[in-house]
DNA sequence: TCCTGGCTGTACGGTGCCGTATAACGTGAC
DNA sequence: GTCACGTTATACGGCACCGTACAGCCAGGA
């Protein structure tokens, strides 16, 4: 029997890494090899095309992102906040954010793409809606802080503006402190 | 004397329109000169490499999304949330979002780039800041409301999530509302 | 030991793009 | 009409990458 020397998940794997450092457009067959210190001729035994890497990819990101991070919050329990900034340093992690942004960008330019981030996105605002829903009782306003939740966690990361005398980390705590606290009570 | 049949500027807005739809890699000479209808034969003459065209794109971009949507701000006056309100829709322009999402992209791969979306992000949250700034009076609210309202600009285009039963713009308007009204007053 | 299978390197034709060189073109000046 | 000069098309060598073909290699089973 042969030995996987690079089995498909290294190419993945590496996949994922020059996607979140350098976008879709970088991950080319030949540079991949290069970097894993072979050629590309073992890569389309695993793979017909790019494109078949490239959605394998993107299974592997789904189900991290995602399935991991609500089981973990899960298993994890505590309250609503505690929830929440759980899952929030978990989908964020130093891992996966790159890839995180790196899959917005490409879903702008890719429906197939974007149908993936919409069902993944969407299972994030659930459990925002449903955590927020347990110290916020208007619906409107809990959609409302939700989406602040997740602009706020996604969008600080492609903003480049300073806070003068200010850590970007104190800001955002202050302003998730908006989001989570003393929601009207309508 | 010849007749500049396709001048500079073309290259830099039919540039600016690959970069918006497509993202920096699909800025590519031969192909702008095919969409232009003629061949790259022109091109450098305006331009020493591809490398120019980018930095004069980036020069044009930085100009209309702020220096421009800046003065017209100023020009037009009204009560603070009307400013804010403005800003929003010009930087955010059908033109120019989608030139706006791929730069901040860009910018996460090229320091050059990311400087330069630093000056233009600080200008303004500057506007924010200033304009919050009339109706809150705690300075670390202010700025972190001013991030706030910025993330979400910025940030609901790169989400996909759905709000059911909602349209999109009805919860960013509650989410507006949240931000900009009823700020603490300690 | 030998055989077998998958993994690997190498080589190939094709494509798209870069930047350069150069010749054809055409418009406005004269 | 002729000229000049900037704009264009064409052609070139180079490079990076795609997907394919094929031959060599090297564990692990018989």
């Amino acid at each position: 029997m042969g030995t996987m020397r690079t089995p498909r998940e290294k190419w993945i794997e590496e996949g994922l890494r020059t996607l979140g450092a350098a976008g879709v457009d970088a991950v080319r067959v030949e540079a991949l090899a290069k970097t894993l210190g072979v050629t590309k001729g073992g890569f389309y035994g695993y793979f017909t095309d790019r494109t078949a890497l490239l959605e394998a990819m993107l299974d592997t990101w789904e189900r991290e992102s995602i399935d991991e991070v609500l089981d973990q919050v899960e298993r994890q329990g505590g309250d609503a906040r505690t929830k929440i900034r759980l899952a929030g340093r978990l989908t964020l992690s130093e891992r996966l954010l790159p890839i995180d942004l790196a899959v917005r960008d490409w879903a702008r330019r890719d429906a197939a793409v974007a149908e993936r981030l919409r069902r993944v996105d969407n299972r994030r605002m659930d459990l925002l809606r449903e955590q927020i829903g347990t110290f916020c009782t208007d619906p409107d306003e809990v959609e409302a802080r939700s989406l602040l939740a997740f602009c706020l966690s996604i969008g600080h990361h492609f903003l480049a503006a300073e806070h003068d005398g200010r850590t970007p980390a104190q800001v955002r705590a202050h302003a998730t402190d908006i989001i989570l606290n003393d929601p009207h009570q309508s």
